[in-house]
DNA sequence: CAATTGCAGATTGTCAACAATCAACAAATT
DNA sequence: AATTTGTTGATTGTTGACAATCTGCAATTG
């Protein structure tokens, strides 16, 4: 990431570190489905580590809300519940928000053709009309905005519920269908206010933008709720 | 808290979280300063415990950011940065706009009565000239509002970045000294655009509501830095 | 004498064994 | 038959021992 190609290092990490991506990429995948139980003896054997560090993995991912621990009786893979959405994209819509304002106060010529270069592959990928990949550029520019603020909390938080949007998306099944043309657009409005510097208009358009497809996977879950509790 | 007095629960809670528990309250009392090394023997020793436990207890408080860890080398309270302090009411002041926002669009009269039963408790401490009880109240209606919403991650969230802002607070022996009755009448506004249901207007208040203090501890941090740097 | 190497002490990283708790079912009781 | 009370197997909670790594200093080397 940031280490000079030069010199060469070796960027130790600790076993249970490793073991919370191994299990947190098997989760995010689907490969764990929410629901999902995890044993800690079976996750053990199966990458050849303690018992101890497993449990150590598994306590990183519990503050990534990727699992949740019912005391004395396992570990789960949260279900998916429409409340649970609907805090992941408000909570996001916030974050947006404020990351545009930050970015747009302390945006900067380099900051901004980096961001306009990820606004191009965005628009590229919506004139070909090809679906994956606007959603997955989708996500870079909004990474981009988070990545200009230099705010490492920020950061964090925003990785955190990123993950989990793109898991509730994923276990959904649920390639949102909008107009391609429209994103880009709505996008070009929020990239020309933030490389403006205009703070609170970026903050405006970033917080609204991120609201239509939350609203569209909470009433989803709401109907699938509705349906199994018959 | 939210128990029936009648049926008698026990709260069963792990070692490792009690430990938790105790580090913490150590660290916020200011007993473990910034810069304060925690082994994790000593630690075993003094709460008679395992040393694995004290392990788990310290890696929750790591996601909290209360300590940080060197691999093979220790834990420490993290020392006071002002970029650190920048990102901590930064980030505040957007998870309360974002709470302004959805209890304002969720609000209804018994809502409305919790909100403005804490914002008199404010306003008494404020009339009677208590700066303590003021600033104590002032958290307390933010802590309010945020739990008007009813949005878990939002509440657990917020938790922490007061947890770290307190830290701050008492670390620096900063009592941030502003007219009162000046506190009164923004929280007024605030509180009155809630309770109308005027969202975004609520979020604007809130938001740039939550900067000055924020700042003058900025400028204090930075302070010390350029003296310690010479 | 500067730079490197090797060693000792301190501290964390990992593990495997044992204890505590839970859920489900069988047995006993009324 | 319904309720209570053991019992058992599975799983997590906790611990103490051993291995790996870091820091600082002394010994060695050129």
């Amino acid at each position: 990431m940031e280490a000079k190609p030069s010199s060469l290092t070796v960027i130790p990490r600790s076993l249970d570190h490793q073991a919370a991506d191994v299990i947190r990429q098997q989760i995010l995948s689907g490969s764990f489905p929410p629901g999902h139980r995890l044993i800690e003896t079976q996750l053990a054997e199966a990458l050849d580590l303690s018992r101890g560090t497993v449990r150590s993995a598994l306590q990183q991912l519990t503050y990534e809300n990727l699992v949740v621990q019912l005391p004395y009786r396992g570990w789960l893979v949260p279900p998916l519940r429409s409340q649970d959405a609907w805090e992941l994209y408000t909570l996001r819509s916030g974050l947006e928000g404020l990351a545009a304002r930050l970015a747009a106060m302390a945006i900067s010529s380099e900051k901004a053709t980096l961001l306009e270069r990820s606004f191009q592959q965005l628009v590229d990928a919506a004139q070909r009309g090809d679906r994956n990949a606007v959603n997955e550029f989708d996500f870079g520019i909004h990474k981009t905005i988070i990545q200009l603020t230099e705010h490492r909390r920020l950061q964090q938080q925003y990785k955190i519920i990123e993950q989990q949007i793109r898991l509730y998306i994923t276990a959904c099944n649920t390639l949102l269908e909008f107009d391609l043309t429209e994103i880009a657009n709505q996008h070009q409005s929020m990239v020309r206010a933030i490389c403006c510097g205009n703070a609170s208009l970026a903050q405006q358009i970033a917080q609204d933008h991120s609201t239509a497809d939350g609203e569209t996977l909470v009433n989803y879950l709401q109907e699938l709720e509705a349906k199994n509790s018959k």
